[in-house]
This record gives structure tokens, C-alpha cells and sequence, in this order.
DNA sequence: GGAATCACG
DNA sequence: ACGTACGTGATTCCA
């Protein structure tokens, strides 16, 4: 079966059949159900992936009678119609088909079958290797070491596959005598009915004696008993029913094997096919069909603008700007762009040199006029230090995409998004410059080449807005893209030009102190390990605990010893090195995580740290921060908090802290509509101390320390799914308790646990959960029949909504509270956000409106059933804040 | 470049 | 029975 000619034959009705039962409902946003053809596609993908043939028909049925029904009138009785859901995915595949020039045929009197069996022989007698895919073992007779038939199990993404020899493994019969057995045993769906009493054990059996249903007929007589009788009584129907499973290979079929070409075909057209359908994810795989011409990069001329007065004129007609700064590496705070370059249409591209861009300072602040772009947080960041404030930034397509698709690990590089929604390749910046080593900067690449990454950006931009657009409405994304994601590039564009202070004394004392921590406890472990290591290689390490000092294995990990802070944990009393060690873990993470770490980004023209946070990461919806991680300092250990001593605010500033409390826990309250918890926020009770009181049923008063770190572990634990084994472990308590203390949780906060029952449901027909402001996420490990995939897949649809519509509140005050700091003319800064707490350097003159500012914004950013309540603290460094 | 570890919400 | 808390980023070791 190595033939370079090879033919995939497609039982269209059969294949469309499964996929629409074994796919749960989908439909395109208009009413059009799409699973059976999503099923279809999928399928066909795949095995276009698999055999890569060179020629492919799909065969469907008519509904017209066909030779079978005059036969015996009883054919095929007794079956349902197509459901309107499916029948109405008819003519779309069909149409897909079509603008894929994939040959299509039906033939008046004869079903699927036949015509697959009527190409299949002229196929082998033409020297194609053939495949045949359909879900009807009937099929199975068209084997051969010349076709291969490939029957679909468990919906249509896996088949099972049959040659010659695969049905004689299967079935001991040859694929002739498939037919004989489908004459004996009869067909239940297609109302056959062979010999009543022989199934398909007896059935192959009998023919394995006596060859075919006419043997075993001759040879009734060697049969006993009610066998005898049965097949006696049966003769013409057995003689009938193998007639009708008879694939008819000789039908009259017009075919020419050039029509049935695979190969080339109008992308363009499919993908409009595929948008109609909202078929986004297969649109990407086309690329991996064919190497069919992929639409080239148009080539286009950038030029020079020269006539910047024309070009004001004409950004305001149209309105929108187009803007890609090109920038060399560099302070943040210098001026560093090397060219700027300009599209208002999408049709003509420009560029300026330099500082040329400032002409244009009046076009780029204008709140009338909209930016689109890509990645626009960068361009508006690089022009701060020209003075130019880039204003109304309407699009941008990487959050764009990011909120249309977010998922775990995806990315959105301009190559993957001009791919999925243009089916084109454009340049990526590591093609442009290179990789490693041999990498070049913007200032030495080409410049010729540096237009065709430009060209590549500005022609996807244009060519995806209008359906990225179309998504995002479609979705309910509306308000959460125009009115949040966007005005938010702007505020995280302000906070990372403007930094945090820091105080590099405050970090070499604390450098020296930390460098005679770190020397000791080494000299000390030495000493009682009896000879120098590397403490920082787990490897090394578990060599010394485990085998030198015997010490006993609590966990492993993939490679070897566990030798975390959990198994340390463990081992204290064992031995006196342990402390030491985890003592040692502990500063030396402080040293070169925090203060070597910090050290190395501080901004030697201000002195500040600036960050970079990024919108199109978290899965959830969160921002993170980057170059340095300015979200995960130190603060739960006395020791690791002083590094908040470093952060500090200026001169004549004070730093204001306001952190939501307990947002997670209120948008649960709040989402769930469960009464008790919502009455167990606006008591103003200490959360935890209250639900340990409803859930355990003791008063407020008898609420004693275990039983509220039990609730309070037991409401973290609600937000992440937690399972009971992992609550027990956590309160070092058995099982049967935690299973307890979930169950009376559950028993009292009972709508907790219907939204979360109803949250898992909705992920596992629809693949994702939203957050109250409609932000997606995918999980498609939901689906998994990986039970550890699954279970993980509902703890993340689970608290997706939580985390999310946090991340969505306290963007929104973000976004509010930058505006009023703008609006009221006023110098603090926002500065920081991490998760669940805002940080703003207030000049000392503002301290009391900032104060009010940022508690107003934060608490009204959204009403819910709760009261969103934020905890303020002032100080001079970040280590003050508490 | 992946694995292990540990810092945060 | 399965394996056992969600989401991040930085550093270090080691193949």
C-alpha cells in the first residue's frame, strides 16, 4: 500500500451520522447547528493528514428508493428521519466540500455504499491504493490488500482499519464472506433479516464450515436440531438478505479521477465557509492539508512620509491610525525609536525617522481619532519619552485575540493570528532578526526586510479587525474588550514608565546581611553533613539526607528524592540539618531572587524599577508582571517581608495600599446567590470566624482557632476545587472529617454548591466558563477521557469564574482610577497591581483624595450582592503598607 | 530546555 | 480505582 496514487473515499451520510450523535450540540451564533459538520471536517482532516491522498470523493445518498427498498419492502423500515438539527448540516458540508474541490457524488436507486464500492474496484483496477471511511461495517466487505477500509469507532475520531488480513484476524472469514455472515446474522438497523437465532458467533462458524450462506444451505443437513430448522425455514430469506448487503460494485457511475483530485482549491473561500460557522480553530489546520498556495504577502511600498499635512488631513476623515514603532534596545526613559511606521487604510504604509514622529504628537494624543495596532502597549510606552501620549486606543489585536481565545499555554504572535484568520504567513520577529547567538537588533536588520515584518503586521491588523470584532460581539465581550482591555494598555503603559523607587542602600544592607546568613548556615551544613555539596542541586542534597545520613524518603519526584519544603517538613525532628537546610532554601532564594535579582533591573537614570505587565497571558484573565516579577515579593516570613523595605515611595510622596478583602470570596457570594454567604459578608463579621460558626453550628464566640483555620481552609479550598484528601491533608485531619466539614459547608452554603455543579456542567457541553463580565476561558481537558486530565479540567472551570471576575473587577477600578487621577489633574501615580491590591505613589499634598479616590473606585467598580470592601494603608516603603 | 523549587494572590 | 488546589514568574541545576 505504498502507491503514490491514493484515493479517500468518504461515506458522507454514514461519517455526518456519527458525528452529529457522538458531538455535543454546537451551532454558529445564528441558529445553524454545526456539530455533525465540525465531526465531519475533523475527521477528514485528520485522515487527510494520515494517508495524504492525492485524490478523495465523498459519496452521500439520495432519498430517492433505491434498487435495495424495490427489492424488499421492508428496507431500511422502521428507521427515524434525520433530525432537523442534523439535516439542516446537510447542504453546509456540502458547500465546504465543494469549495474545497473535493468530488462529491450520488446516483439515483444506489446508496453511499455502492458508489464507494463501484470507485473502490475501478480504483484497484486503476493501481490506487484506496481507503475507504465510513461508520458502516458493511464496508468491511470492500477490504483488500488494495483498500484498506477503515470503520470509525468512538465517534470519528479513531477507526479501526481492515485489510485482507484484518478481517481475517477479525472475523476468521475472508471480506467475500463478510457478506455471508451479514446474510446469516441479518441487520438489525438496515431491517435485514437473515435467520432469526444466528448471530454473528454461529454465523461464522457455520460459514467457516461450509464456506457461504448456498453452502451452508446444500449442507443443511449436516445440521442438527433447531439450527437445522431454523436455517430450513429461512433459506430465502438468508439468500435475500445477503442480496441486499451485497455492495452493488458495478453501478452505472460517471467518474473521471481528474475530478476527484485533491489538492487545489480557493482558501480564501473556505476560510469565508469556516468564519460562517465560527470554524476558527479549522481554519488553522488548513495549512496542514495541502501546501496549496498559501496567499502571499502582497508586496507593497513603504515610503517615506514626506507630506505629514496631506496625512493629518486624511487621518481625520477616516478617523483611524495604524501605528508600529520600531525601537532599539534601550532605557526605557530615552528616546529610542528608530523608525515609526503609519497606516491609515491598510492600503498605503509610511514611516518617519526618529524623533520626525513628534509632527505628528497632536494626531497621536487626539482622543477623536482611534489607534489600532498590535502590541500597542509597547508603541505607547516608547513614545513617552518624545512627550507624546498616544490617546483613544480603540483595537488591538494580540488582547484582541487573547480574549477570543484564552486558553492555557496559547500564544498570540502575529504569525499564529494573520495564520487562524487570513491563512497566511507572515514574518515573525525571530525570522526577522534571527535566534541566539546570531541574532540581530532592529538598527542592523535590513531594511528592506525590516518592511516585509512591517507590511506583515499592518496587513494583519487591517485583515482581522472586522472579524475579531464580529467574535467578540457574538460572545458578550463587548464592554469587557472596549470598555476594559483596552483602556487598561494605557494605564499599565503609564505604570511600568513610571516605576517604583527603591532604595539601594536599604538593599546592600540587607545584601550584607543576607551574604552572613548564607555563609554560616553553609559552614554549618558542611560541617554536619561532613563534607562540602552543592545545597542548591536537589540531587546533591538527597544524596547527603537520604543515603549519607539515612534519613527516611517521604516523597519522589520524577528524577529522584522529593526534597521540598512539605518533605523537609517533615524530616525536622530527624535531624538538626534539615532546619538548616530549609533555613539555608529560604535566604538564598531571598538573595538571588530578590536582592541580586532586583539589583540587576534597577533604572540607573531614576533609580526605579520598571516592570512590564502583560495582558495576554493568564488563562484566568489576571495580569502578571515580568523583568522583574514585581507580584510575588515577599511577605508571608518575617525575614523575606523586609524586602519590602526596598520599595519605597520619593520624596515628598507617600506610597497608598488598598487591597480588596476577600474580593474571591464575595464574587462567589455574589455569583452563587447563596443567602448565607452573602449574610455572612454583610454581618462584617470576620469572614472565616462566621462560616466556622454556620458551618460547624457553634456561636461566634465559641468559634475556637482550629475551627476557624478549618473554615477558612475549607473556603480557600471551595475556590480551587479542593478535594477532600487534600483538605484533610492540609488540616492534618482524617479523611472522614474533611469529607465532614465539606459536606456541612456544602450543606449551609448549599447554592455554592449548585452554581459549581452548574459551572462544571456548562464546561463539559460547551468546552469553557466565563467570568460575570463574559471573559472566556477554554479547558479542553474537560472533555479528556483521561480521568487526572478530567478532574483537573473541572477544578480550573471551576474557579476560572472566581479568579476571572476578580481580574475583571479590579481591572475595571484600574482603568476608573486611572481616569480620575487624569481627569482631576491630579501627580500620584498608579504604580502597582498585584491581583487583588492597587498601589499608588501619592504626592503628600494629594494623600487624603487619593485615599478617598482609590476607595471609591475600587469598592463601586462594580455592584454586586456583597459589598466590595478595601482595606487602606499608608507609608513610606512598601514594608510600611501593612 | 526541562525539572525542581519557591515566591506571590 | 484513578490522584488529589487555582493562577503566575525566576532561579538553579543538569542532561
Amino acid at each position: 500500500m505504498d502507491n503514490k496514487k491514493k484515493i479517500l473515499l468518504i461515506d458522507g451520510n454514514s461519517i455526518i451520522n456519527r458525528a452529529f450523535f457522538a458531538l455535543p450540540p454546537m451551532d454558529n451564533g445564528d441558529g445553524l447547528h454545526t456539530n455533525a459538520v465540525y465531526g465531519f471536517l475533523t475527521m477528514m482532516f485528520k485522515m487527510i493528514k494520515n494517508i495524504q491522498p492525492t485524490h478523495i470523493s465523498v459519496a452521500f445518498d439520495l432519498k430517492a428508493p433505491t434498487f435495495r427498498h424495490k427489492a424488499f419492502a421492508d428496507y431500511k423500515a422502521g428507521r427515524k428521519g434525520m433530525p432537523s438539527e442534523l439535516a439542516m448540516q446537510l447542504e453546509p458540508l456540502k458547500n465546504i466540500l465543494d469549495s474545497m474541490n473535493i468530488d462529491r457524488k450520488e446516483l439515483e436507486g444506489y446508496e453511499a455504499d455502492d458508489i464507494l464500492g463501484t470507485i473502490s474496484r475501478i480504483g484497484e483496477e486503476n493501481d490506487f491504493s484506496v481507503y475507504v471511511v465510513t461508520g458502516d461495517k458493511d464496508a468491511i466487505q470492500l477490504a483488500s490488500d488494495k483498500t484498506l477500509v477503515m470503520i470509525t469507532k468512538k465517534g470519528v475520531a479513531e477507526v479501526e482499519e481492515y485489510n485482507t488480513e484484518g478481517v481475517i484476524e477479525r472475523y476468521g472469514l475472508t471480506p467475500a464472506q463478510f457478506i455471508d455472515l451479514k446474510g446469516l446474522m441479518g441487520d438489525k438497523s438496515d431491517n435485514i433479516p437473515g435467520i432469526p437465532g444466528i448471530g454473528e458467533k454461529t454465523g461464522i462458524k457455520l460459514l467457516q464450515e461450509f464456506g457461504s450462506v448456498e453452502g451452508v444451505i446444500e449442507n443443511v443437513d449436516k445440521l442438527k436440531g433447531a439450527q437445522k430448522k431454523k436455517v430450513e425455514e429461512n433459506t430465502e430469506s438468508a439468500i435475500m438478505s445477503k442480496e441486499l448487503a451485497t455492495i452493488d460494485r458495478n453501478i452505472p457511475l460517471d467518474l473521471s479521477f481528474e475530478d476527484m483530485e485533491f489538492g487545489s482549491f480557493d482558501v480564501q473561500a473556505v476560510i469565508k465557509e469556516f468564519q460562517k460557522l465560527k470554524f476558527n480553530s479549522l481554519i488553522s489546520k488548513l495549512s496542514e492539508l495541502t501546501d496549496c498556495e498559501e496567499k502571499e504577502v502582497e508586496k507593497k511600498e513603504i515610503n517615506k512620509l514626506e507630506d505629514i499635512e496631506t496625512f493629518i488631513e486624511k487621518i481625520n476623515e477616516e478617523g483611524v491610525l495604524s501605528i508600529k514603532t520600531i525601537c532599539r534596545e534601550g532605557n526605557i526613559l530615552d528616546k529610542n525609536i528608530i523608525k515609526t511606521f503609519l497606516s491609515i487604510d491598510g492600503k498605503e504604509y509610511y514611516y518617519l525617522d526618529g524623533e520626525e514622529i513628534i509632527a505628528l504628537k497632536e494626531i497621536l494624543e487626539s482622543e477623536e481619532i482611534e489607534k489600532i495596532g498590535y502590541e500597542l502597549k509597547q508603541d505607547f510606552v516608547a513614545l513617552r519619552p518624545y512627550g507624546i501620549y498616544l490617546g483613544n486606543i480603540k483595537f488591538d489585536i494580540s488582547i484582541a485575540e487573547y480574549v477570543i481565545e484564552s486558553k492555557s499555554s496559547s500564544s498570540y504572535d502575529i504569525d499564529s493570528i494573520a495564520n487562524k484568520y487570513l491563512y497566511k504567513k507572515v514574518m515573525t520577529k525571530d525570522e526577522l532578526l534571527g535566534k541566539g547567538a546570531k541574532s540581530l537588533s532592529f538598527e542592523e536588520v535590513d531594511f528592506e526586510n525590516l518592511k516585509d515584518y512591517i507590511i506583515g503586521i499592518f496587513d494583519t491588523v487591517f485583515g482581522v479587525i472586522e472579524a475579531m470584532e464580529k467574535s467578540i460581539i457574538d460572545d458578550g465581550m463587548e464592554m469587557l474588550f472596549y470598555d476594559v482591555e483596552m483602556p487598561l494598555i494605557a494605564v499599565l503603559g503609564d505604570m511600568e514608565y513610571t516605576g517604583i523607587m527603591v532604595d539601594k542602600d536599604v538593599l546592600n544592607e540587607l545584601d550584607l546581611e543576607i551574604k552572613e546568613l548564607i555563609y554560616d548556615a553553609e559552614k554549618k551544613i558542611f560541617s554536619l553533613a561532613g563534607e562540602e555539596f552543592n545545597i542548591n542541586s536537589p540531587k546533591q542534597l538527597g544524596v547527603i539526607i537520604f543515603e549519607k545520613l539515612g534519613l527516611p524518603v517521604v516523597k519522589k519526584t520524577k528524577t529522584g528524592y522529593s526534597t521540598n519544603a512539605e518533605v523537609l517538613e517533615k524530616l525536622m525532628d530527624e535531624h538538626e540539618i534539615i532546619r538548616l537546610i530549609s533555613d539555608y532554601r529560604t535566604v538564598v532564594k531571598l538573595k538571588s531572587t530578590y536582592i541580586d535579582g532586583l539589583n540587576s533591573v534597577i533604572n540607573e537614570k531614576d533609580g526605579r524599577i520598571h516592570s512590564t505587565f502583560n495582558q495576554t497571558i493568564a488563562s484566568t484573565g489576571r495580569i502578571s508582571s515580568t523583568d522583574p516579577n514585581l507580584q510575588n515579593i515577599p511577605v508571608r516570613t518575617n525575614i523575606g517581608r523586609n524586602i519590602r523595605k526596598v520599595f519605597i515611595s520619593e520624596n515628598g510622596r507617600k506610597l497608598v495600599d488598598a487591597d480588596y478583602s476577600q474580593v474571591e470570596l464575595r464574587v462567589l457570594a455574589h455569583m452563587s446567590g447563596d443567602e448565607n454567604m452573602i449574610e455572612a459578608f454583610s454581618s462584617g463579621e470576620d469572614i472565616h470566624r462566621k462560616t466556622a460558626s454556620q458551618v460547624f453550628n457553634v456561636s461566634l464566640d465559641d468559634v475556637t482557632p482550629e475551627l476557624r483555620s478549618a473554615a477558612k481552609a475549607v473556603n480557600f479550598g471551595i475556590i480551587y476545587g479542593k478535594s477532600d484528601f487534600g483538605l484533610a491533608k492540609d488540616l492534618n485531619i482524617s479523611l472522614a472529617r474533611a469529607k465532614d466539614y465539606i459536606n456541612s459547608y456544602f450543606g449551609k452554603y448549599d447554592k455554592i454548591k449548585g452554581f459549581m455543579d452548574e459551572i462544571v456542567a456548562n464546561a463539559e457541553r460547551t468546552g469553557y466558563s466565563t467570568t460575570m463580565f463574559n471573559r472566556r476561558r477554554y479547558i479542553p481537558e474537560i472533555k479528556s477521557n483521561n480521568f487526572i486530565d478530567k478532574n483537573r479540567g473541572k477544578r480550573a472551570a471551576m474557579n476560572a469564574p472566581i479568579q476571572g471576575s476578580a481580574a475583571d473587577i479590579i481591572k475595571i477600578a484600574m482603568v476608573n482610577v486611572h481616569n480620575r487621577l487624569f481627569e482631576e489633574g491630579l501627580k500620584s501615580k498608579l504604580i502597582l497591581q498585584v491581583h487583588d491590591e492597587l498601589i499608588v505613589e501619592a504626592v503628600e499634598d494629594e494623600l487624603e483624595i487619593i485615599e478617598a479616590l482609590l476607595k471609591e473606585e475600587m469598592e463601586n467598580a462594580v455592584y454586586l450582592d456583597v459589598d466590595l470592601d478595601v482595606d487602606l494603608n499608608i507609608g513610606n516603603s512598601w514594608y510600611e503598607t501593612k
